[in-house]
RNA sequence: GAUUCCGUAGCUCAGCUGGUAGAGCAUAACACUUUUAAUGUUAGGGUCAUGGGUUCGAAUCCCAUCGGGAUCACCA
């Protein structure tokens, strides 16, 4: 690999360093006795906390000034101004440190530890004024610089999607939005978390790797096992398995789940993505739906203190409680037909005048979700439930209690986009098998989709399961809403890309 | 998978109807003891994604490949 002639010159200043008797990479940790965050909150306040701090960080702009400079370094809290005067950091005869050290050796990227009081310069600028500064890592790599401007404003921001996905360390350092939004992604896990355990639900573990990839309709990735000799599935869902702790005698189990599905990938879709799946015994779909409500309301107040969150030019609201609209109406309303009665042939009919492409394995639920897709869902921006699902296209959901037809299902749609799925679960053993074999003739019909049975998820079924009601919630599709990101790679520190060549 | 746009210095971008490349920042050198997109003077840095083709001549036009974005299909 050619180097650069900038990486040439870092390469020189590595070796002049150790001549110099100075390690470029030192093993011995560095005290740091405070932040940069720290610093600019409380130190007008508390003016002699900070007489003695040390402190450490990423320089991220150096400004000689002949015998002085001034440095901007980044820790993980912000950053912080730094002044370097040289009878400071060289107090005796010999100004090797800054003459040769500071001002030649040090780059942008150098990550240092300094040592020293925090004053005010005349500008106003809160600072350290470095009286001892070490060099902890020596950068061979140029950093892009991004400046600041006194308006706000960033000058030659990277952009580049590419360089921001591939290199997200590099987004990291330079991007200082791309960490909050890191960080609100796990505010939102704790917060699901901390719901969920207060109300004495057991987080727990299911396999990834599966010999039946159940749950969900979806197309999996296959692996192989050496030792076993047969094949493997990475998981689509984990909804079989949490049913199975159920029947188990657990009365309420979660998960947060990695699944993987062999599918397009898009701003709104990654190979391999965060589901959130809780199964609660002895309640049904509507007790879920309050459950729902409060959880997401609890994280709108947990990250933002109010439950207006910002979604590109719409305000959302999770104020409790949603709107809650059954599919048939919502079809009506909004395609102007009422699918409720009609036959497969009069929903082909249907979407044909309204124009929407359906494929000939689409049996009758996979239509009606079709014209849903093509005409209702956009209208949802503020939290609604959509309920009421023909049994179609629900093999794993519980027949309506009172609507023939229908199952006990909910999705909640929040700014267009489907955020999570719900169910009365089906328990009742005989008419689960009869759904997988309904889910094989479609199968048959070329769906690739379509559920394997799952002999072993049914015989657990048949000892027993209480009824039970079970929700999964998509984390990054949750993040990407709070945080107001338009897409998942957004939201991924690491999303899938081809690899690169070197 | 389909359509479409993009790929020029470490970074952000110019580059006209084809005449073998420019700027700012960054880098290097000098000056400067409170600056802040520091400043001033000077210098270096590019197989124009890759491979073909058209042409006297290609960053520019055409084709293919690689990578990325957007839209669509599939899906969450």
């Amino acid at each position: 690999m050619e180097l650069s002639e900038q990486e040439l010159v870092r390469r020189n200043k590595l070796e002049e360093i150790k001549k110099l008797g100075i390690e470029p990479y030192p093993a011995a940790l560095f005290e740091v006795n405070a932040n940069s965050a720290d610093i600019l909150e409380h130190y007008e306040r508390d003016k002699l906390n900070y007489k003695n701090i040390s402190m450490a960080g990423r320089i991220m702009s150096l400004r000689q000034m002949g015998n002085a400079a001034f440095a901007e370094i980044q820790d993980a809290r912000g950053r912080m101004q730094i002044y370097v005067k040289r009878d400071e950091i060289c107090p005796g005869e010999d100004k090797t440190l800054f003459n040769s050290v500071f001002k030649k050796l040090l780059d942008i990227g150098d990550i240092i530890g300094v040592k020293g009081y925090v004053f005010t310069t005349n500008t106003g600028t809160i600072s350290v004024h470095v009286t001892s500064l070490t060099l902890l890592t020596k950068s061979v790599r140029p950093l892009p610089v991004v400046k600041v401007d006194s308006e706000g404003k960033a000058h030659d921001v990277v952009s580049d999607p590419e360089l921001r996905y591939r290199q997200r360390y590099v987004d990291l350092i330079i991007n200082p939005e791309v960490r909050n939004v890191f960080v609100q992604r796990t505010v939102i896990i704790n917060s699901m978390r901390n719901f969920l355990n207060e109300r004495g639900y057991l987080e727990v573990e299911t396999p990834i790797l599966q010999s039946i990839p159940g749950g969900a309709a979806a197309r999996p990735f296959v692996t192989h096992h050496n030792a076993l000799d047969i094949p493997l599935y990475l998981r689509i869902a984990n909804e079989l398995y949490l049913k199975r702790l159920i029947v188990g005698g657990f009365d309420a189990v979660y998960e947060f789940a990695k699944d993987f599905r062999n599918e397009g990938m898009d701003r709104t879709h990654n190979p391999e993505f965060t589901q959130m799946e809780l199964y609660v015994a002895y309640k049904d779909y509507e007790w879920m739906m309050s459950l729902v409500e409060e959880m997401l309301e609890k994280i709108a107040m947990d990250l933002y203190s109010t439950t207006k969150v910002a979604a590109g030019e719409n305000t959302l609201d999770f104020h409790r409680p949603f709107q809650r609209v059954r599919l048939f109406d919502a079809i009506k309303e909004h395609a102007g037909v009422d699918v409720s009665n009609m036959s497969e042939e009069e929903l082909r009919k249907t979407c044909k005048e309204l124009k929407i492409d359906v494929a000939p394995s689409m049996g009758k639920g996979k239509l009606i979700d079709e014209i849903f897709s093509a005409k209702a869902q956009h209208h949802y921006i503020q939290p609604t439930f959509i309920m009421d699902y023909p049994v179609e296209m629900s093999p794993l959901c519980k027949k309506h209690r009172t609507i023939p037809g229908l199952v006990e299902r909910f999705e909640l749609f929040i700014n267009g986009k489907e955020l999570c799925n719900a169910y009365s679960e089906l328990n009742d053993p005989l008419d689960q098998r009869a759904r997988f074999e309904d889910q094989m003739k479609l199968a048959e019909r070329g769906d690739d989709e379509a559920m394997t049975i799952d002999n072993d998820f049914l015989r657990a079924i048949e000892y027993g399961m209480p009824p039970t009601s079970g929700v999964g919630i998509g984390i990054d599709r949750l993040t990407m809403l709070m945080t107001n990101s338009s897409s998942i790679q957004d939201v991924l520190f690491f999303p899938q890309m081809r690899p690169e060549r070197f």
